[in-house]
DNA sequence: GCAACGTGCAACCAATGGTTGCGCTAGCGC
DNA sequence: GCGCTAGCGCAACCATTGGTTGCACGTTGC
């Protein structure tokens, strides 16, 4: 398996969900439905701005999208979008517990030839 | 299922192996088995002193081990450790994935009762 | 109409991923 | 033994980013 395969990851949308706010956003958009960035800044350790500047980030990275309603911006998640980022998340947990295992075969190998 | 639940994971650990230059450092670790800065560093596009840096961070979250050796520092990769990071990024993607299949689930029912 | 709420923008700060440059020590060739 | 080179560590510096505060502007409700 080569390097390239195992990183074959987006890396916008890896670093989109690499950060902890926004994985706990993630959440909470899920749990609630939708949420305002002062709707979820009431439930974050951090400002209104803070929770604004992470939803671009994850506009951007096409994980969540928002729509205006009066004076108060309702964002919600794109369900395909972030089955993308979960799918790219197993995938390089899978390239490394593949590599892990085949190390432990080999190491299994070696112990069975030198007790012969 | 809380948001705690889905934020179990240690995020000394996630913040390790968000950064795509450490994932790749850890890729190339566990097919050459092991390596040292300079090493590293001739197979990825940034210089020695960051890899350095890097491979502090990797060893503060317990995921490689150095040993000096000479004039060199061979890193390595803690089997174990790697294998409770691919535990964790796979717990969020459950969660994720439940709450997913339980939107999709409720979508599916109101589109039946809809139907009737 | 006006007070209050929600948003967006700008300036600023700290941490971090990256660079260059320098000095030091361990091995190798002679 | 002596010097040269390879590899490492440290320090200074830069850009990006996650975070803050402050402010100005549109929307809503009384």
């Amino acid at each position: 398996m080569s390097v390239a395969a195992a990183e074959s990851v987006d890396d916008d949308l890896w670093s989109a969900i690499g950060d902890p706010t926004r994985r706990r956003m993630l959440d909470l958009l899920l749990i609630e439905g939708d949420g305002t960035a002062t709707s979820l800044a009431q439930r974050l350790p951090v400002t209104r701005q803070a929770v604004a500047k992470h939803l671009g980030v994850l506009d951007r990275a096409g994980l969540v999208r928002g729509t205006p309603a009066g004076r108060e911006k309702r964002y919600r998640v794109d369900d395909a979008q972030l089955a993308r980022a979960v799918a790219q998340l197993s995938s390089v947990g899978a390239a490394w517990d593949a590599r892990l295992q085949r190390i432990k075969r080999i190491a299994e190998a070696i112990q069975r030839t030198q007790q012969d």
